[in-house]
DNA sequence: CCATTCTAGTTGACACTGTCAACTTCATTT
DNA sequence: AAATGAAGTTGACAGTGTCAACTAGAATGG
C-alpha cells in the first residue's frame, strides 16, 4: 500500500485526501490513513497542515478551482442570455459529472470560512462569475431602487441551480422514483421556467 | 452535568443528541458524550439504538415530523396558487426559524437511507405534501406526452425553494454580503420570478 | 569552515471515539 | 420458584486528532 515517499509531499496528501473520500467518504478521512498509503508517519501531515480541517479546505479549494474552469470553458455564445443559458448548464454538468466535489463544495458542512481565507477566497471567484455574467444583462426596471438587481438575479438562478443540482444527487431523488430520462426533462422542464422568468422584465411590478 | 436518570431514555438520548448537535455540531455527537450527560454508561444508548447512524437517523425523523407539520400547519388560502405560494412561504419559514433542523434533513450526508427506512418514510411523506398540492392544480397543456407533469413541478418549486434555503443559511450567502434587507428583497423577489414561471401555462411549447 | 538555526520528518503519549463481549439487576412470564 | 429477557454496567480494543520531544539534514551566518 506504501506508494515511494513523494517529493512534494503537500500536494500528494491532498491528492491522497481525495483519493480517501471518494473511496470511504468525507467523515473517513483521516490524517493517519492518508499517512498510512504514502508511507510517512501519522504526524506529517502537520508539517503541512494545521489540523484536519486545513487539509480538508484545501481540497475543498481545488473542487472550487475545478468549477470555477468549467464554468470558464462553457462554449460561448453571442447572446447574453444563451451565454447565461451556457453557464447554466455547464454548472448542472459540473454537479452531474462530478458530484463528489460538487457535494464537497456546497452540500458539506464546511470547516469555517474564516479559519480558511484561502478557501473563502476561491469560492468567491466562482461565484463572481455568475454575478458578472448577469451585471451585464440589464434585468430589470431601473426605476425602482432595488440595489444591484443583477446581485439579487444571480442569487435566483444559482438558488435554483443548485437546488436542482443538489436535489438530483440526494436521496430524495430515490424518494421520487424518477428514471433516468424523467430526470432530463425535470431538467429541461426546470431551464424553460427559467428562461421564462427570466424573459419577464417587469418582475419588480409583479403584485 | 449529570441529570436524573430519565424514565424513558430512548426519548431523552434524542433530545439530548439534538442538545449536542445544537451546541457542539453534528460532528462532535457522540453515544458517549451523550451518556455522560445524561448520566448513564456509555454502553446504555446500544440498548436504544444499533449505531450512531441509527440515533442521528431518530434526530433527523423528528425533524422530518416538525417539517411537515410546519407544513401542513400554513395558513389556507381559497385558490390553489394562493395556497401553493403559502406552502412555499412555510417552507422557507422553516428553513430560517430552524435552520438547523433543515440543514440536518437537507445538507448532511444522511445516513444510508436504506438502512433507516422510518427516516425515508417521514422524508417522504414531507415531499408528498408539496406533490400533492400541485397534483391538483392543472398546470400544463395535457396534449404533451410528459408522464406526470405535477411531479416535475414539483421538482422544480422544491429546488428553488431549497436552493435559496440553503443558500440563505450557508458561508456563500456571507461571500455575497447581502444585508438583512437584501436577503428579503432576494426572497421576494425569488417569489416572484417563480410566480411568473409557474403562472405560464406554455412551458412544454418553449423553444 | 564550523556553529547555528530551520525544516521536514520521526516516535511516543494522551484523551477521545465507536463498538464487541461479558457481567449484573430486576421485572415478567411460565 | 425457575427461566427468560430487557436494560444497564464495566472492561477491553482499535482507531482517531493532536501535543511534545526528538533527529537528520540542509541552509545560513560569522
Amino acid at each position: 500500500m506504501a506508494k515511494q515517499k513523494p517529493d512534494n509531499l503537500k500536494e500528494a496528501l491532498v491528492d491522497e485526501a481525495f483519493s480517501v473520500i471518494e473511496e470511504k467518504g468525507v467523515e473517513q478521512l483521516s490524517f493517519r490513513e492518508i499517512s498510512r498509503r504514502l508511507g510517512v508517519s501519522h504526524q506529517a501531515p502537520y508539517k503541512h497542515f494545521a489540523s484536519r480541517d486545513h487539509i480538508l479546505a484545501a481540497v475543498i479549494g481545488r473542487c472550487f478551482d475545478a468549477f470555477a474552469s468549467h464554468l470558464n470553458n462553457r462554449p460561448k455564445a453571442d447572446s447574453s442570455v444563451d451565454d447565461l443559458r451556457n453557464m447554466g448548464l455547464a454548472y448542472m454538468g459540473f454537479a452531474e459529472q462530478h458530484p463528489l466535489m460538487y457535494r464537497l463544495m456546497f452540500n458539506t458542512a464546511l470547516p469555517p470560512v474564516h479559519d480558511h481565507p484561502e478557501m473563502l477566497a476561491k469560492s468567491q471567484h466562482a461565484f463572481a462569475l455568475l454575478r458578472d455574467r448577469l451585471a451585464t444583462m440589464e434585468l430589470r426596471d431601473p426605476a425602482t431602487d432595488v440595489p444591484d438587481p443583477a446581485r439579487h438575479d444571480a442569487v435566483f438562478i444559482w438558488a435554483a441551480l443548485h437546488g436542482l443540482a443538489s436535489l438530483m444527487q440526494s436521496d430524495a431523488i430515490a424518494t421520487l422514483g424518477l428514471s433516468d430520462r424523467e430526470r432530463d426533462i425535470a431538467r429541461q422542464r426546470m431551464f424553460q421556467r427559467l428562461s421564462l422568468a427570466m424573459h419577464d422584465q417587469d418582475v419588480d411590478r409583479v403584485e
